[in-house]
DNA sequence: TAAGAAACTTAGAATTCTTACC
DNA sequence: GGTAAGAATTCTAAGTTTCTTA
């Protein structure tokens, strides 16, 4: 656990024991009714009957710490009181440029409704349905335009490739910057998906999310390979062999110890519990005390193992490659309305321990091997149906073309649904993708209509309304998530609608502003929130009144749920739910810190450091956080020590340039001349040299502790980061690598200079 | 209608690959 | 050429939302 991240096991255990009181309150009063869990009782305590009030004191808990007292590293106030700059002020609204016509076809292909799936079979007459490979194909060759049946070797090898060059004009790659393919690094077609510019057809119909799909179902993790007799593990000092399952699952533990998880006692707890499961009598007799086991050579044989591999020839490391390279071209792929595709992922989970984030109940828990009968196959009807390794067979193969996934299996964790799918560049992910921030936009003409709707709601006589309403101004103002109430045997974590009286304080007055709202709870991953808010006058009075007679583990809107919430919403604008207003604040965040930020008289390295603030203003809006990374106080010792060098030199510099003035002053001669000259030039680049290394330290101080990638990913309307780079001449690649320009491929080939979220 | 299941997005950590620097 | 730093990729947990079922 290092840096800011901590993950405050010990804030949690307050609110988990709170929590746990309660439960076990509600338990000895009006449980055995209804069936059993938790969050049955709490949802009904929360909103079912007028008696809610009587309800919430009953339910609240003597609260020990109301939540902990959480340590700061000095750099993490910073970021937050960044953060705090940053996050006071609601987005102000910006005129839209673009209007409905602007919006392109696929614009059109809006929500989905969940339909009954329509079979290939369906449309097998061609002419009606356009679907989109048939007017592609249709484009290009007309023979091919008939629907295809691939047979296992077709598709194992090529794909049927595009013929025209045509298809591949992307706006943004006529301009000179272009990507050189590396060196020794000729693309094979086979690892590549086929360039689908999907934005260009037309949808398919409602709820319908493939007419064909092909693959060749999972890739399963490799079978488990005892340890060599000379690695062995010890109990109580004594060499012990054990069979082969125990060893496996001794194995997951023995790779681990060097993780901060095996120092948990619910980890360790968790581990030996499952571990024995697998055990036989035998070892189930004689292994009782984890504190006796001794896993060291274990680890010292894989950490070994590590090195040879890091260690190997050439051709050893490129035999490898092959060899990984042809199980993606098997399996990597699959074949969607005659295009290839790439599968997201393609490979089973391995087994091993849960990695549960947090405060996890469940964490070191064993993570089941999933077989194939454990596999469910999703393709089409007409499809050659993938083949389960020898001698198994699937759990089951079914034809439903209403959802995108190829595969799904249940986990034993959890009990919840996994699944494999498409790659983010996918035509599947990247639609949705584009309706995701079609929706965002379309927020933004009501936003005003709405926050103006909420606020008169803080007056409502109905307290449901006015939690409501002081919800939504969170949500919006500070980029919440819903907050979704969650199962006894997960970490504690909340989000808006689960915050607790506990999570927050109020504050008539702080430092120099008034009506201070302050946030300290665990989110997502069990990332830390912290923020103090100056809030209106309303929002602040409502706070105060939702949590009279409460107790630090109640719910602060009792009367809200998710549910409620974005039924609510759905309400003022369709399509619009909690999560929208995260998508939409960062967008016109970007935006606006970009028009705040871009100095057109930059260079391109200014423009660049303009746009990564600007991104990382997102990111700490949308509290997007990192472990600080390891060795990373090394690595600033590191630097600073090429700082004092380079001050050094700069120092150097400066008295040789002197010395060869006065060298020059005495004697004027040509050869005293040249060298100013020389001294001169090696200060200035010793100088610029040393303001770069500068630069870098403050870049990788502020950057410390905060994750740029989610917001750039998932929040950030790539359109508007297109129509930056064309509008500034800033190469794409600059703020986009390969990956991410295959998954924004449609954002820039549609996205113009004057692009406006 | 509400709970639970299913489907899908979002998230940070871990791992692997590439580049920069000596 | 070796090593460290940084970037890219992979992995899978943890959310949200939607759908189904009782």
């Amino acid at each position: 656990m290092n840096g800011y991240k901590e993950r405050h096991h010990k804030s949690h255990k307050s609110h988990k024991s709170s929590k746990h009181s309660h439960k076990d309150k509600d338990r000895h009063s009006s449980k055995h009714s209804s069936s059993s869990s938790k969050d049955k009782h709490r949802s009904s305590s929360k909103h079912s009957s007028s008696s809610s009030k009587d309800k919430d004191k009953h339910r609240s808990s003597k609260h020990h710490s109301s939540s902990s007292k959480h340590r700061h590293s000095s750099s993490s106030h910073k970021v937050k009181e960044e953060r705090a700059e940053v996050k006071q002020e609601p987005v102000s609204p910006i005129k839209m440029k673009m209007d409905e016509d602007d919006i392109p076809l696929s614009a059109r292909m809006v929500k989905t409704e969940k339909k009954r799936p329509c079979y290939a079979e369906d449309d097998d007459d061609e002419d009606d349905a356009p679907l989109s490979v048939r007017v592609d194909q249709a484009k290009k060759s007309p023979s091919s335009a008939k629907k295809r049946k691939m047979d296992d070797d077709d598709f194992m090898s090529s794909p049927k490739k595009k013929k025209t060059p045509l298809a591949k004009k992307v706006k943004s790659e006529t301009k000179p910057t272009p990507t050189t393919p590396k060196k020794g690094k000729e693309k094979d077609p086979a690892l590549q998906e086929d360039k689908w510019e999907w934005w260009k057809d037309e949808g398919l119909a409602e709820g319908c999310k493939w007419r064909y799909l092909q693959h060749m179902g999972p890739y399963f993790a490799p079978e488990y390979e005892p340890l060599p007799d000379h690695v062995r593990f010890y109990y109580d000092g004594k060499p012990v062999k054990l069979s082969p399952e125990a060893e496996e699952v001794a194995v997951f533990y023995g790779r681990m110890i060097d993780h901060d998880y095996t120092t948990q006692e619910v980890f360790n707890d968790n581990f030996l519990k499952d571990w024995r499961k697998v055990m036989n009598s035998k070892e189930k007799e004689l292994l009782r005390d984890l504190r006796k086991c001794n896993f060291n050579e274990i680890n010292d044989y894989f950490k070994l193992k590590s090195e040879e591999r890091k260690a190997m020839s050439k051709e050893g490391k490129l035999e490898i490659k092959k060899q990984n390279e042809e199980i993606v071209k098997q399996y990597g792929f699959c074949v969607i309305d005659h295009h290839r595709q790439k599968i997201g992922n393609f490979r089973i989970e391995p087994p091993g321990l849960f990695r549960g984030r947090g405060d996890h109940p469940k964490r070191g828990m064993l993570k089941k091997r999933i077989m194939p009968e454990d596999v469910i196959i999703n393709c089409s009807k007409d499809s050659p149906i993938p083949k389960p390794p020898p001698g198994h067979k699937w759990k089951e193969v079914r034809h439903d073309n209403t959802v995108t996934w190829l595969c799904s299996w249940t986990e034993n964790i959890q009990g919840s649904i996994k699944y494999v799918m498409l790659n983010a560049a996918s035509k599947l992910k990247g639609e949705k993708d584009f309706n995701k921030y079609e929706t965002a936009r379309k927020l933004y003409k009501c936003v005003d209509k709405i926050r103006a709707q909420y606020r008169e709601d803080w007056k409502s006589k109905e307290m449901r309304i006015r939690q409501r309403a002081v919800a939504m101004y969170f949500i919006d103002k500070l980029a919440l998530r819903a907050g979704n109430e969650k199962d006894e045997d997960t970490a504690d974590t909340v989000g808006c609608c689960s915050i607790r009286v506990e999570h927050i304080k109020l504050h008539e007055k702080l430092d120099d502003k008034e009506y201070v709202v302050e946030f300290d709870f665990l989110g997502k991953d069990s990332i830390r929130y912290y923020n103090r808010v100056a809030v209106e006058k309303r929002v602040f009075k409502n706070l105060q009144i939702f949590m009279e007679n409460k107790s630090p583990g109640d719910d602060l809107f009792d009367r809200l749920n998710t549910a409620i919430l974005n039924k609510h919403l759905q309400s003022l604008m369709e399509g619009l739910t909690a999560k929208v207003f995260r998508t939409f604040n960062a967008s016109r965040t970007l935006q606006e810190q970009l028009k705040l930020l871009t100095d057109e008289d930059d260079n391109v390295p200014g423009k660049m450091l303009s746009y990564n603030r600007a991104n990382r203003a997102v990111a700490i809006l949308c509290n997007h956080q990192r472990a600080v990374p390891k060795n990373f106080s090394q690595q600033m010792e590191n630097l600073q020590g090429k700082i004092d060098a380079k001050r050094d030199a700069v120092k150097d510099a400066k008295r040789d340039y002197k010395a060869s003035k006065a060298d020059y002053k005495a004697s004027r001669s040509i050869t005293n001349q040249k060298n100013v000259e020389k001294k001169k030039k090696a200060l200035d680049r010793a100088q610029e040299m040393l303001h770069k290394l500068e630069v870098q330290q403050t870049d990788k101080d502020e950057n410390k502790e905060i994750a740029l990638g989610t917001s750039k990913l998932n929040y950030l309307d790539p359109r508007i980061s297109v129509a930056w780079c064309k509008k500034f001449d800033v190469p794409i690649e600059k703020i986009y690598n390969k990956t991410q320009r295959e998954k924004f491929a449609w954002a820039i080939d549609m996205a113009e200079e004057d692009y406006e979220f």
